[in-house]
DNA sequence: GTTCCGCATGAATCGATAG
DNA sequence: ACTATCGATTCATGCGGAA
């Protein structure tokens, strides 16, 4: 099977009208959260951020295949004391784009960023949205089903990338090495919580989000030759994860410096699935 | 110290009539989600959930004292294959009602009802909404200390005396190079996820919440000799915590016999205390 | 070849200070 | 009054070099 990995460096407002309209079946992607990131996207405005972003939902409900989902990684920041508003008054826009709000997943950070206030805690959560264009959606549970017990959430978590990379030809999909220690288990369902710790520590490039959460949904919601999408691809890792797991990718970045490492990390991956 | 437990019978946007305004330290309450318990509230309809809650929140603003907290334990529930809005929507009104929306706390069910759907995974989270009359606010962040993560126990165990010596001045402001900082420390602040099983004894009447989760709202945010309200109060397990950590409780309850129910548990607490 | 330890680094947030 | 910048505060993780 061919596998293709199609990069554009550009705004994906503009980007996104060069693919094809219902071809995609997965998008996965965590924008630029408002005031943040401010050197590529001009740093959105809270009270900006919705305005912003309808113009790319509306795009991408264009290109997403009727059967396809979206998924949206974002959490909203304090704002003078408040949590803000724009990450629900989102929701409530892009159900008036077309969008169904069909599952909100939560991405528990066992590391999260430290600190302390007189008037809040540390902030370990975000949110994982998950939208579709119909009730009726390609959903394949039985990729993503975990050992009974907790132990596995660990032993996840502690895999090397070298790991993961080494076993997965030899077991098609997902977290290798240690699918060996699961024969016999028995397997359930997971919920819709998940528990990973973000990468941090001293890469070259730390990304905002691990290897484990594209490849969660994408296990979970496409199959081999399938097309993935990320409008706001940063390093790429949404779109090197796609490729590693034989899924064509898409990947839309305007920053030049990201989009030649994301560019970069596809050519190794490419060396390593021949 | 005298602590009291006023316990209301009836509809609690009449009985809120009767508490004094600004009285109130922590409102803690998880109210009827919609279209569940049809016989006490006349099985609020999703759409018309958010109507029939704003004027028990206009209440509820009234009779919290100024640095006091109100946390609402919700879910939106699936409605045709969709997340329903009304929480978000709910949010959004009551921010106009005055309410500040300060944090939303993650309860993650460790426990959650099994089940299995086509289409999504088991929901094994709720929201925790704080709200607050202004920015300032009374919080007891002490109370709620955790052990510190078992990365201490196995490398601070072992730091050598001149790292326990070495002093910070001389590096700067640099955290981590102030490993020793952390020697003797055991306990660290939570974050804003909780992770709480759901009780599923064998009782008559099964609490919507463990004991656990109000506890540790009533330790975070009252005072021993504080008034807790909780106008849904159900079997009183609100209520029954808070006189039992020696804060004032008021609970107000429609259904007769949950009314009942809840009286007969304070008589036993009572008893505990004395 | 393990295990152990030093260390940098996070989608943070508040309060004070400065323009 | 309203915005921009800066210092202070705080944990958990994985890499890489050392034992």
């Amino acid at each position: 099977m061919e596998i293709f990995a199609k990069l554009y460096l550009g705004d994906c407002r503009e980007e996104l009208k060069k693919v094809e309209e219902n071809s995609v079946d997965l998008i996965f992607t965590s924008p630029p959260y408002a005031d943040s990131r401010n050197k590529t996207y001009g740093g959105i405005k809270p009270d900006k951020y919705v305005e912003w972003f309808l113009p790319i939902s509306e795009e991408l409900l264009r290109v997403l295949k009727s059967t396809g989902t979206f998924v949206i990684n974002i959490k909203e920041k304090v704002v003078s004391g408040e949590r803000h508003t724009y990450v629900i008054e989102l929701i409530m826009e892009m159900r008036k784009q077309g969008w169904l709000w069909t599952e909100e997943f939560m991405w528990h950070k066992k590391n999260c960023y430290p600190g302390k206030w007189p008037n809040r805690f540390r902030d370990s959560w975000e949110r994982l949205l998950q939208f579709n264009k119909q009730k009726k959606f390609h959903m394949y549970q039985e990729a993503v089903m975990i050992p009974v017990g907790d132990w596995a959430e660990d032993r996840l978590r502690k895999l090397s990338s070298t790991d993961k990379i080494r076993d997965n030809s030899s077991v098609g999909s997902g977290f290798g090495k240690n699918v060996s220690k699961w024969v016999g288990r028995e397997k359930v369902y997971p919920t819709n919580v998940l528990h990973f710790a973000t990468e941090c520590s001293n890469k070259k490039h730390s990304a905002v989000f691990p290897e484990v959460l594209p490849e969660w949904f994408i296990k979970l919601f496409t199959k081999e030759g399938d097309i993935v999408l990320d409008p706001f691809m940063g390093s790429g890792t949404t779109v090197k994860v796609a490729n590693r797991m034989l899924r064509n990718a898409i990947g839309i970045e305007i920053f030049p410096e990201y989009y030649n490492l994301a560019k970069e990390q596809l050519e190794s991956t490419k060396l390593y699935l021949l």
